[in-house]
DNA sequence: AATGAATGAGTGTTCATTCAT
DNA sequence: AATGAATGAACACTCATTCAT
């Protein structure tokens, strides 16, 4: 007897999950190989089915890769935008939250990896630079720019430019995420710390943040 | 008459001089492009020559990209390593003119999409990543640790852990460097004021690292 | 109550009425891409069913097209036969409005896009030019060969080799029809005013054939 | 020793002929196949070199089918409009020699099979149909206009509009290369006497068109 | 030393046909 | 009867590499 909850036959089922799966495949082999060396007929055959399916399902590769970042990406900043809009704490402990949970929910999971690939591959692929500056750069860069401007507006923080001061917030933190998506898999670095490195930075620029004592 | 320091006949000399163009034309194929992309044939034709004659001086794509690293980067490594060596001023202050002689001499210029390059694509060309990691990162990862140390050593730093603060320090500014050489020249990303950048990104770092007065 | 001509219940009549709209759907797409462009499942589209659905009526593209042709010309050209053969006036005037209603009925029609397609493509199936060549070509040729017979028999028109002169009138027919349904569409050629044409031919023609007075 | 009018490498003369053994190449294959149905692949083989070594003459597919067409068919064009523009004999004469001469010269040669083409496949490349329609239709088709014009002028042909009469010239002969270049080579019609029809029409219409005596 | 013509393996994309449901 | 998801062969085009001259 069919579960009651799901009561449609087996290959609907398989239908409604058809897009995940070629979504999880696509992001995989998207940050292994990078935009251009990926094979759609690999993204396939991790996904179990034959090329051919997976145009029933995106036009072409690049609407499979925007696909991958809206299905990954876009959501988190969502999220992270609404958390950081109810929290009234200190803005300093907001700042540091926020870097640490981008790391966490992001960039130390494979989706750091599709953003690795936007810096390497963006040039070749104006039209995905485009896109993924829109829905993905702007709205986080908004995101901490406005964490920036509170804390400042509150006294907390020294009054420096919260353009300027978010790129060099964000830099080491993509930096990070490059190390980890580049070289590490492949070569015999000493592994980075990446809590330790993420703890660092993140003291050492609320210290060099906070306002000068009246 | 030839002239003294340069006995050879004229056409030896062209000859001589061919490889130097050929890495000139390489180097700039490759950071335009990166390195899957760059296709032989234009750096052929960058460099006025043929496509077969690059196989002349160069077994394959990724020998000539080894050249282009060699010929660039190691030198120009080698002399900061010197001039840091001689130095007996404050830790600050060389640790600051370090990073900002390494962003002007280096990231700036089109050297920096090597780097860009590297950590681009080097998953994708693993030889390639173990020999840029080798000759270009473990040196220049080196002289920042042996600062970080000399500041600590001498009381001008907090004791925080060199080889971790390194990559804190290099981090931002490898970041602005892939900033400078991915996205603004195609997507209309507000222009990223790069010596702005750097003198926020050194005064908070050093203000950071202060050592706490006794 | 039942329509007494159809006894059927109305999901039978249905059934009976799917083959109609498969092949008008079908003539829609071979007259507006040809054979070889034409998806099976634009003619599902446009049918309003399922691709797999066109598989339970055709076995496939081929016998599809053999149907479209089947159900909308031979009908036609039997029509013609039958008032030719009843009609006892002047040959010139049975020839003229023989063709002209041709013109009208078949080739101004979207019909007349099969007769451009079989031309177009006939080559690269060998199997439907047969096919058209046996049901279509030879019938239609047969009909003006008749006529003119009758015409020179009668003393009407010269004597004149009425298979040549078959040819020598179908053909601007023909032309006419590929103009139709090939360039004009697409580019800006200047308007073919088609009655014009079919005036000027028909008179042009007449008078060439008619008998020299005794 | 070289013979003296060819002082250049053997591969070097390779190379000059490489272009026309390309096109002859294609031209076959365009005419046998059709536009979408030739396979870049095929033309390369029936020219003894692979699919790589077109791309090094044509940019693509639709580049090398306006070579073809320029290389054939404009030439030939331009020889018409000249030897047209230089006699002065009577009209009939001149339209009569060429109608056959068009016949003889292109549609009863393979590139009868390029118009067929263009009739069969222009709707599905418009840009190859605009480029046909400009290159060849135009050009064509003014040259007969002048001739009738000339005619009506020089009171040799009835006033028709020969705007209207040039479709009604050309068209037969257009449908003769049409029926000579798709059924006759597949399915077992009898063969149509080119030559024959060609008279019929030209008398045929030359009588049609002959001025009434005064 | 230098050329550049030639190669052929590789990849994104399309579409007639099949078949489990 | 009807569906529509899945397949896989096919084709245009690219580019690192080779080699005869």
């Amino acid at each position: 007897m069919q579960a009651p909850q799901d009561t449609k036959p087996r290959w609907e089922r398989r239908k409604d999950a058809r897009p995940q799966e070629l979504l999880a495949a696509a992001l995989d082999q998207f940050v292994e190989r990078g935009y251009a060396a990926t094979r759609l007929e690999d993204v396939a055959k991790h996904a179990g089915v034959s090329k051919g399916t997976l145009y029933l399902y995106f036009a072409n590769k690049e609407e499979l890769f925007k696909a991958v970042v809206r299905a990954n990406i876009v959501a988190t900043i969502g999220e992270a935008e609404q958390d950081a809009a109810s929290y009234d704490g200190p803005s300093g402990e907001l700042l540091g939250a926020l870097m640490m949970r981008w790391w966490r929910e992001i960039c130390a999971t494979p989706l750091g990896g599709i953003t690795k690939l936007m810096f390497a591959e963006g040039n070749n692929f104006p039209e995905l630079a485009q896109f993924y500056n829109d829905e993905v750069v702007a709205r986080g860069s908004n995101l901490f720019i406005r964490v920036l401007t509170r804390g400042i507006e509150r006294g907390e923080f020294r009054p420096v430019d919260p353009v300027v001061m978010t790129r060099v917030l964000i830099a080491p933190v993509l930096m990070l995420m490059m190390w980890t998506h580049s070289f590490m898999p492949t070569c015999d670095m000493p592994d980075i710390p990446a809590e330790a490195f993420m703890e660092t930075l993140i003291s050492t620029t609320l210290r060099g943040l906070k306002a000068d004592p009246p």
